[in-house]
DNA sequence: ATTATGTTTGAACAATTGCTTAATTGATCA
DNA sequence: TGATCAATTAAGCAATTGTTCAAACATAAT
């Protein structure tokens, strides 16, 4: 922990650590979200559920990974509210329920290309 | 696994799964900036970056946590350019490098309000 | 040089995560 | 009803992750 009358780039009654630490309630849980994310499997099965609608086994094809793999993530998806799904027959269909989701994206890859 | 003539989504030359597998290439490498933010200390040190430059310092102040701990993630942040830093005098100074982080956290947040 | 302060790095450990296999549930059809 | 297929759930395991503590490094001042 750093003295505070050194590296002070706050004023000295520290009411700017807590004005900052204030804000940071804007951004609570919000990680859950990206956490989502922040599985290739599911960044995959996102992308994939913003092209079109597709079944569990479907994914699981695509993906080339077990069923039950693809089930556990779309709980979790579906827990954040990111897919719906949708019963026909003995399949379940899942899509997209969040257009927020493509654009985040979306800005992922700017930030990609521009990476060089 | 399916059988592919009974829950056939797929053309059965089964091109269709392959033109989507294609379609993944546009993702990849994509979830490794998604981690990033899906660690909760890690969104609130984005965010409070995006308000104003800051010390580790004071970040390990604001946040309550150690001053390695802030050092750990800045420096899995750095290695993805996501900030930068400017060294003045002991303490080294971080801030945002990327305009798109702060859209991601924005589509988030809307995300969750419309979650109610 | 020596000391002091801010930052980084390394090692170790607890907790979490994503996968697979096996068992269970749900739904359709004979 | 019984058989079949898709999907979910549960349990167990390997791998990853985030943290802390201790040590090393960098800069500035005495």
């Amino acid at each position: 922990m750093c003295a505070n009358d050194v590296c002070d780039v706050f004023t000295p009654s520290g009411d700017k650590a807590a004005r900052l630490k204030d804000r940071l309630l804007e951004v609570a849980g919000l990680s859950e979200i990206f956490k989502a994310l922040g599985d290739e499997t599911r960044t995959k099965i996102l992308y994939l559920l913003s092209l079109e609608e597709l079944c569990v086994c479907n994914l699981a094809q695509i993906l080339d990974i077990s069923v039950p793999a693809v089930s556990h993530h779309l709980r979790l998806l579906r827990a954040l509210r990111l897919v719906k799904y949708r019963r026909e027959g003995k399949t379940v269909c899942y899509s997209l329920d969040d257009e927020h989701i493509v654009n985040m994206i979306r800005q992922a890859q700017e930030h990609f290309a521009e990476d060089r």
